[in-house]
DNA sequence: CTGAAAGCGCTTACAG
DNA sequence: CTGAAAGCGCTTACAG
């Protein structure tokens, strides 16, 4: 029996079978389970298109003219630029952007590296970035690494190569070869969340906003202080989780409390697996009487196992999260928000200083590319989940 | 002065000033407000990479044999196939799609247009269509109509032409002109949530999923009924808020209830236009003992609201929403799921097969185009924010 | 200011 | 099974 990959597309005689995507199963009723799909391969063109002959010929001029006026440059008589544009109008006529990639080498496209779009996250960094860089007249295309079907595609397999310009990767697993291999193609980079040696890259001030977290908890008097991080160890430099964690280290040591890595659990960065990891939190002799979170997702997770257990919030723990969601704010959350918009914006930005510098040859061969690290700043937002612990918690540890 | 919009980007002496997007104030800290970018203009193309040409020398075949070799066609000698693959794994030759694209007219790209892609459903179509597609060997773009800037493009004016052979269009505004001429350029076209004339279209159950949510609100002895709506009206044809609404006065109507225009309320799917809805809805003499909102976000904005007044879920007003939204399960809130991620699926099957298709010009051009419309199945989740109406609002209306 | 022509890197009949 | 050559639709020196 042939094991097909969920989510997985194969081909037999001709035809598509698209295996559907398996759907986890949440709250009380059962999930609806598609079909595999089937569909036919892919076919043919569509209808031809007016090209820059058409246009030249209505215009009366030669495609070298049409082409130079249509993109505004210099050295084209006024009123044949306006006989030439009103053809194009007349026409409808819209460039063929392939045609003009194979002229000069460039697409007027980039890429975004996603692990996957449907997280709140990464949907809002995109956000951010395609309304740059679409401003700025560029295409944007969106790689998931690791799609909803849990198939992780390294850099390496995307297919991105000559498609694109420029390349955002955000928290990707990046190692030096791959990157080499990018730059080395004339693809311009720029990274989120993560650092590449001779890229730019934006990421917020994570450690700061940890320890400032913190540091709230340890002020109102909590000395059992839970950290809900990323995974148990994140092999690839994905430097967010750890610098948080870093942060939460400060912290405590700036308050005189020992860490206890019993009390740091991994919460993967969603719903489930901040309330997994709240509930393993629950079953240490001496629980924590405050969490913080690496971000809101597992903070409400946190919260709502703790509601279930009927442990009030913030009376007998409080709970801190990270990024103020907007849900956040409708529960109450006291979280560190960061500006996620503007993390995608200054990625875009960056990316539009890095297609404009010269080939690559030059500046990066002899490694005195600039490389700018920016530092988005955070602010914590204090609401209704954090309060000082309960009082025979701060007395001894015998709650 | 000059007034430029948010978000928007100029040229100025060959470099760009980038606005920033004007963040909303939520929650209690102050919003960073982030200063212009300047930017160079972009610039020069990459590095010259490896051609047909280089993986033909190497192999000592004619580039014809390459591109039979490489893509797997028939009428290769397998010895010969062997030595063209073994030469372009040494040069880590790629084809250049661009160069494809206008040999054979195919950019095996398809474009996705949605209003804002940092919307929670949007984001997760978005994500079920690239599983599906990049599956398939396709890129996908996105298109943004409405940008986090708040400037609405139309579907005319998205650089999308000769750029893909398909498009997927979720909610968008369309014009039976726009239409035609997107399928007149020969782009296949998939619809979700609107239907359009000889395309194929996804939709969920709309109807029939509102009437049950609005009937089990009717079965627990609800009359005072209100529904948190899109916006006041929709001239675009974007039908999904229009069938919800049909089947919320189909429930009304089962159950003998007459509707009551005060009751329904916009709230434009964001948290806080349900906040604003259920803050317009609690200044009624005659206030709702339950509310329907059409989206998750719509209902959490409801229920804080009303938790900030004092009023009880469920025990004065039931809430029931829409999506099963994440949170939804934390926050026990009844809903109707629907499965976002198959709904994307669904239409990048419908894609394939229309890209599959002979020419426009037979089937479409004599209106005999197959136009499937689909419909994905939803189920009401029965959680904790749903309840009988209080006593005293059964008896008479002097709640 | 304008045009003729080469060239970008592929694919695809057409021969052999 | 393999190759020579035309052609896809642009851009860009190079002349004029």
């Amino acid at each position: 029996v042939p094991v097909v990959r969920a989510g997985a597309v194969r081909e037999t005689a001709g035809r598509w079978v698209i295996e559907p995507t398996p759907r986890t199963r949440r709250g009380g009723a059962g999930t609806h389970r598609p079909a595999p799909l089937v569909v036919p391969a892919p076919g043919e063109p569509g209808t031809p298109r007016p090209t820059i002959e058409d246009v030249a010929a209505l215009a009366a001029v030669s495609v070298a003219t049409v082409s130079r006026a249509l993109r505004g440059l210099p050295h084209v008589a006024p009123a044949t630029r306006e006989r030439v544009l009103e053809a194009a109008r007349e026409l409808d006529y819209v460039a063929d952007p392939a045609a003009a990639r194979l002229a000069t080498g460039r697409n007027v496209a980039v890429g975004l590296v996603v692990p996957m779009i449907a997280h709140w996250y990464y949907a809002r960094v995109f956000a951010g970035i395609e309304g740059v860089l679409a401003a700025a007249g560029y295409d944007v295309l969106l790689y998931q690494t690791a799609g909803p079907s849990g198939i992780d595609r390294s850099l390496d397999e995307l297919p991105f190569r000559k498609r694109v310009d420029g390349l955002v990767v955000v928290d990707a697993t990046l190692d030096d070869a791959a990157l080499d291999r990018i730059v080395a193609a004339g693809v311009r980079l720029v990274t989120i969340g993560v650092r590449a040696p001779r890229s730019p890259s934006v990421t917020v001030e994570n450690r700061r906003a940890a320890r400032q977290a913190v540091a709230h908890l340890t002020e109102l008097g909590h000395r059992r202080i839970a950290l809900i991080a990323g995974m148990d160890e994140d092999p690839f430099g994905f430097s967010t989780p750890l610098e948080r964690r870093r942060g939460y280290e400060d912290a405590l040591e700036a308050a005189g409390v020992e860490p206890d890595p019993a009390l740091v659990v991994p919460g993967h960065f969603t719903y489930d697996g901040g309330a997994a990891a709240m509930q393993r939190l629950l079953t240490l002799s001496d629980p924590p009487t405050a969490v913080f979170a690496m971000s809101d997702e597992m903070a409400i997770g946190a919260a709502k196992v703790l509601r279930e257990a009927g442990i009030d919030v913030p009376g007998q723990v409080s709970v801190v999260g990270f990024d103020d969601h907007e849900v956040a704010a409708y529960i109450g959350l006291t979280t560190v928000r960061q500006d996620v918009l503007w993390t995608g914006e200054r990625a875009a930005a960056l990316l539009l200083e890095r297609l404009r510098e010269p080939s690559a040859s030059r500046s990066e061969r002899r490694g005195a590319a600039p490389s700018a690290h920016e530092s988005v700043p955070t602010h914590l937002v204090l609401r209704s989940t954090t309060a000082p612990p309960p009082v025979r918690a701060r007395d001894g540890r015998d709650r």
